[in-house]
RNA sequence: GCGGGGGUACCCAAGCGGUCAAAGGGGCAGGUCUCAGAAACCUGUGGCUUAGUGCCUUCCUGGGUUCGAAUCCCAGCCCCCGCACCA
């Protein structure tokens, strides 16, 4: 464990202490940033951890920079994911309670406190209570510069309140739709069930599958079969049936179907009512003949293993041309025969593929094609017809086109065919819809056993953001705003196009009552649209001591919008008008949001939602301002996973590294917006980093110091390192702030170490300290919170302001100095070992003579205005000038040095270079130097010459 | 399939027409310091060369544009993310 451990905890302390972040309205400029708060059912861990420290980091910058600024932070209790771990810890689920057991262990180290904190959890609201508390101290702990009294959790009355509040004002300007819904639903728990609730939900990816279902007429009834292929009923040439499987014949909504029986339960659950007339085996069907919906062309039933009654309605169409499946089926049967059911080999023989599709790189008869190149040996050889199957799908459904044989359908793309033909069946009552369960395995199964189906929900409410009038909103907020980076707009804007409704109720979980309907509670997405406008209330609600009941619509339209006469909407809520008076100035000081910073998951739900919403709800001019975007974060080259065990929770970091180690690891380790793989390793190493630059500021010494050319060229560096730093951060490019403020100072200083005695280097560090821990503080800001202290300071760093750039200290001509001693010296070394000399004695280095220097000078004067007169300057300079010209081009000058400056630096170095070189030095000039090679020397590049 | 982002030396990662054999960090090797180690500091980290240099081969593969390409264009291969109710 680092010291700086010690360093962290005091000053997240005292920082408390002080409420040294907490923000109120005052003449001022403002900046408004949020992070979307996190959803707290867990510990939070260092994938959490980079959005959250970029988003502080850009805080901290801006309260240095002046402004006032307001970062508070929430907990997102809503939604199912609390509730079913809940349900999983009270059914006694042994994984789900280890789990958490570890879990709450970061935290508590008293074994039977841990227990009994997890058996607690049987309630949803234990586990939403104490995991948003531990969230406060994980964001704490990171060193986060919030403003905690605006803390909420996302299931209290005065929230919910407010969300209630926000939808009534989108449904007045009729946003909100009822309608169906298809969702996943346990058989068992009768409840709908999401991702968490499956067994394996995250490896598995159920789904929900929208099947086709067209009624072939057979005797006084129909065989209904599923496809999700309706185009294709151009080329059935016979029906498939599991002669092994159960079937019914049902009187459902005046017609009679006949279908498998495992279909009834999932018709049941999609809301459809029927009544079983009679069961039969699937082989009495088998040779009966129906007709074709489209042509009336009569097909017959044939038997296939492949059928499986589970699927759709267990009854399939038979289309060999194009599906796989159908041909190999089709041949298996003429080899096999079908005597067995009074079916002929001459009937069977007559049955052949109808091509319908034409697709560019195929025949008449793709799937005959496929069968034939993957070696498909018969029907039961699944792994290769699934693959056929899926290519051809895929083929065809983008590349295909109808061939002259589909009536009206001719020559569309399948692709628009699929919908076309279907809606067409439709109309003429020969077609419905199933829904069905996708997923890599089957059957999906609920946690508690039960088995997962398809359920249609009726009453189910939607957010509307197909609305054009909504959309045409939202496009004109993303368009006045920022985004960084701005390659992601077109994100957006796309995504604008693509949403349309979205069901925004659910039957279970935490959150707050629809309040159209009550048995219904909102979605925990749309729930979180607007809340940063109730950032800038809720403490001042809390602090009056309001009661929730009261807070009526009345109450926000006057805080928000300045609506309705304040004098009764006080009275109302038994309030001072002065108290409701300052909540809504509040708010009209706070918003709209200067930036909203998270990562780029988010762009195609919550952020935009953000956007729909208030665009919806506010005036213009409280539109937010910009967003920022980060990417996601792995763990030791993979994917973060319990199974992996590569999540690191925060609190370890803090406990066994070092949180400002770790915000300038996660700053500098990738570009906000790639993904970072975070590498305990690699933390070791910036703890090492981190106390490195501790004890370089620490050990600094309030020396005087000589204005050396290489010192001045140092702090010309230093400050332009800074200025470029100062812009970088304007477009949040943080990693490149960190490179050029810590790291870039870092290596400047180290060269600089060598050219210097310690008491000098000693004192300009301390020079540049104060300046530089500003700089840093985004940060690190705990390090440099000790070390600001350390220095004598008695104020909190975290609310200086970033420094003036001193602009006199930056000089380009030291810098080119220094440069050229580091050439100088290198060349010294390099020119010496490869004299091979056994005994030098002396490194004479000459000068270039003055007229050189003034012969750069006119030639860079002319260069800046255009072009370059050389036979003039030949003509002033004389012919012994010429060769200069080729070494002027080559060495693109850029800036002319005096000879007396270069002069002035080869000996400040003199001592330093013998030292190094370990041979007497002479410094001497072209002029007076008898040796021949001295006519080589030039501006910048003296001759040097070994003795 | 659609949409977005990528493939850079041992690893991570910048660069996005010349100043690039390619910033920075990690690792590794050598050195200074030390009784020794850790830390710190310095040096090296494609190859061959050289009085401070020059050359060759490199930035997924293959073509092209250009006086000039890691950088631009085309084709191919591969990877990641989103595609909807999950927060």
């Amino acid at each position: 464990m680092s010291f700086l451990r010690e360093i962290e905890k005091k000053w997240q302390e005292l920082w408390k202490r002080d409420r040294v972040f907490e923000a109120d309205p005052r003449k001022q400029k403002k900046f408004y940033i949020t992070i979307p708060y996190p959803y707290t059912s867990g510990a939070m861990h260092v994938g959490h951890g980079r959005t959250y420290t970029l988003g502080d980091i850009i805080a901290r910058f801006y309260r240095m920079l002046g402004y006032n600024v307001l970062f508070p932070m929430a907990a997102h209790v809503s939604g199912t994911p609390i509730s079913s771990i809940s349900a999983r810890i009270a059914r006694g689920e042994e994984e789900a309670i280890e789990l958490y057991k570890d879990t709450v262990s970061i935290y508590e180290s008293d074994e039977k406190k841990v227990e009994e904190i997890v058996m607690g959890f049987k309630e949803p609201e234990q586990i939403a209570n104490y995991f948003s508390d531990k969230v406060k101290e994980d964001l704490s702990t990171l060193g986060c510069s919030i403003d905690w009294r605006r803390f909420f959790r996302t299931n209290e009355p005065y929230y919910n309140k407010f969300v209630e509040w926000q939808f009534k004002k989108l449904n007045a300007q009729g946003f909100i739709k009822k309608g169906n819904y298809p969702i996943l639903y346990c058989l068992r728990c009768e409840n709908a069930v999401g991702e968490d609730d499956i067994k394996g939900g995250d490896e598995i990816k159920a789904g929900i599958l929208e099947l086709q279902l067209i009624k072939f007429p057979y005797e006084d009834a129909f065989l209904v079969a599923s496809t999700l292929r309706a185009e294709t009923i151009f080329g059935v040439t016979n029906l498939w049936i599991n002669p092994k499987d159960r079937l019914v014949k049902i009187l459902i909504q005046g017609e009679k179907w006949v279908i498998s029986k495992q279909t009834l339960t999932k018709l049941r659950l999609q809301g459809i009512n029927f009544e079983v007339l009679e069961e039969m085996d699937g082989i009495q069907l088998i040779g009966k003949r129906v007709k074709n919906p489209i042509n009336s062309k009569e097909l017959l039933v044939l038997p296939a293993s492949f059928v499986d009654p589970e699927f759709g309605t267990g009854v399939v169409y038979s289309v060999p041309s194009h599906a796989p499946y159908d041909y190999i089926a089709l041949e298996d049967i003429k080899k096999k025969g079908a005597s067995e059911f009074g079916i002929s080999q001459a009937e069977l023989s007559s049955i052949q593929p109808i091509s319908i599709i034409a697709t560019p790189g195929y025949g008449d008869h793709p799937a005959i094609e496929l069968c034939k190149k993957l070696q498909v040996r018969d029907q039961n050889d699944r792994e290769k017809l699934d693959q056929a199957t899926q290519l051809l799908y895929r083929e065809e459904f983008y590349e295909g086109v109808l061939k002259p044989n589909c009536m009206e359908f001719s020559g569309m793309k399948v692709s628009e065919a699929k919908e076309k033909v279907f809606e067409y069946l439709k109309r003429q009552g020969l077609a419905s819809t199933l829904y069905e369960v996708v997923a890599l395995e089957k059957p999906v199964r609920c946690r508690c056993g039960g088995e997962v189906s398809v359920a249609i929900i009726p009453d189910q409410w939607f957010l509307d953001y197909g609305n054009e009038k909504w959309k045409n909103l939202a496009r004109e907020c993303l368009e006045q705003m920022q985004i960084y980076p701005q390659e992601f707009k077109k994100v957006f804007m796309d995504t604008i196009d693509w949403l349309h409704e979205r069901p925004c109720t659910r039957k279970r979980g935490l959150g707050t009552r629809f309040p159209f309907d009550r048995r219904w509670l909102i979605e925990s997405l749309s729930d979180s649209t607007i809340y940063m406008a109730f950032y800038t209330i809720v403490h001042l609600l809390r602090k009056l001591n309001i009661s929730a009941e009261r807070l009526d619509d009345a109450f926000f339209d006057y805080v928000f919008f300045k609506q309705g006469d304040p004098v009764e909407v006080a009275e109302r809520l038994e309030i001072n008008v002065a108290d409701l008076k300052k909540m809504a100035e509040e708010f009209h000081y706070w918003y709209p949001l200067d930036l909203r910073s998270t990562g780029t998951a988010h762009i195609q739900n919550h952020l935009t939602f953000f956007i729909f919403h208030h665009a919806a709800i506010f005036p213009k001019e409280y539109w937010p301002r910009a967003i920022n975007l980060n990417g996601m974060m792995i763990s030791e080259g993979r994917k973060m996973s319990k199974s992996f065990g590569n999540i690191v929770p925060i609190q370890k970091v803090a406990s066994q590294y070092s949180v400002d180690a770790y915000r300038l690891y996660i700053s500098y380790a990738a570009d906000p917006i790639t993904t970072l793989d975070f590498r305990i390793k690699d933390l070791e190493s910036f703890v090492q980093k981190v106390e490195k630059f501790y004890y370089l500021i620490k050990n600094s010494k309030p020396n005087k110091f000589r204005r050396k050319i290489v010192i001045r060229s140092f702090l010309s560096k230093f400050y332009r390192n800074l200025r470029s730093a100062f812009e970088k951060m304007g477009n949040y490019e943080v990693r490149d702030y960190v490179q050029l403020v810590f790291f870039n100072i870092l290596g400047d200083l180290a060269s600089l170490r060598n050219k210097i005695s310690e008491e000098e280097f000693d004192g300009v560090v301390n020079f540049i300290s104060e300046d530089w821990l500003r700089f840093l503080t985004p940060i690190i800001p705990h390090v440099c919170e000790e070390l600001w202290h350390s220095l004598g300071n008695n104020t909190y760093i975290s609310l200086e302001k970033l420094p003036k750039i001193k602009e006199n200290l930056i000089d380009e001509r030291m810098e080119k100095l220094d440069e050229f001693l580091e050439n100088l010296q290198r060349d010294l070394v390099t020119v010496l070992k490869l004299s091979k000399l056994e005994r030098p004695k002396v490194a004479n280095i000459i000068l270039a003579a003055e007229w050189k220097y003034k012969f750069y000078e006119a030639a860079l004067q002319q260069a800046k205005g255009g072009k370059i007169n050389w036979d003039g300057l030949i003509q002033e300079f004389g012919e012994h000038a010429k060769p200069l010209i080729k070494k002027f081009l080559e060495s693109k000058v850029e800036i002319i040095i005096p000879r007396k400056l270069e002069l002035k630096a080869i000996r400040e170095a003199k001592i330093l270079l013998e030292r190094k070189t370990g041979i007497k030095v002479k410094i001497s000039l072209e002029e007076k130097s008898k040796i021949p090679k001295a006519r080589e020397a030039l501006p910048l590049r003296p001759c040097i010459f070994i003795e």
